[in-house]
DNA sequence: GCGTGATTACTCGGATACAAGATGTCCGAGTTTGAGCGG
DNA sequence: CCGCTCAAACTCGGACATCTTGTATCCGAGTAATCACGC
């Protein structure tokens, strides 16, 4: 039970993509470069990002990654279910029927999480990013 | 980023103590055959609970495994973290220095969860099974 | 100067390798209960 | 009836096998910009 290191690239992709550089596309080696991950490993997690519709990428000379014009409104739940999924984290496969209690509260509790999350807009962070010039 | 299915186990073999047997011993290969599991397997997630103070084991003829005297108050987040561990769901381990605001906000995130975690007491929900007659 | 082709700098996607953790099994050792047996 | 021994039922813990998933690399293919060259 952890976040995959992916969710952490992705979000750190996206913060960086937000804060600094929300219309020109950044190569993947720029990119992979700042986190140390290698760029063909962090090009197939900011695929993942693509097929959810948050970036865009150009391939050829001068290519690489751009939001999508709608990038304001990305939370961090919708990175987070880009790379992990949107199953449920808890599943009782027993044969109870569908009303395990158990079942229940686990589900309550991710709800819990997952609004927390959703509230939080990257923008929003980008916006502190700036104001306090924390390095990323 | 999934629950354990051993969390699964722990946490129902902790709500059929607590519903149905709060003082007798009941043996592991009872309690595994409720859940299809081999008894060897379901004795090492037990032996978690155990060291985490939860519930005791007697070996021996008609030993097995019982509720502590403390049981009213165990909580979920008590049990999942005898399984799965007090870590961290997500860490950031690059050299933001300590405040990257990505983990600060996932922290946040998971604290809400744990919240409510915390506040769900096995003990609730054993009266819900015992009032409308669930079966576990 | 202008089109055309070659080169370069990129991304994309599949195949593959590797490591770690979750899941599950096996077996020997220790422990308690209870039955059997002899005094 | 009492006490001893022994077998049975059980848990404990370590070692091991297996499976899945996350992490990462390699390489061939496609694509767009740019450069070079010949007309």
């Amino acid at each position: 039970m952890k976040f995959s290191k992916a969710t952490n690239y992705a979000l750190h992709t996206m913060l960086f993509l937000v804060a600094a550089a929300p219309d020109k596309h950044i190569g993947v080696q720029q990119l992979a470069e700042r986190q140390s991950v290698s760029p063909t490993y962090l090009s197939k997690i900011l695929t993942k990002l693509v097929k959810a519709g948050m970036i865009e990428s150009a391939s050829g000379a001068n290519g690489g990654y751009r939001l999508k014009r709608s990038w304001e409104d990305i939370s961090f739940l919708d990175i987070i279910h880009a790379i992990e999924g949107t199953a449920s984290l808890f599943d009782c496969d027993f044969n109870h029927g569908p009303d395990c209690l158990i079942q229940l509260v686990m589900v309550e509790a991710e709800d819990e999480m997952e609004t927390y999350l959703k509230n939080k807009k990257m923008s929003d962070l980008a916006r502190t990013v700036k104001l306090s010039k924390i390095s990323l």
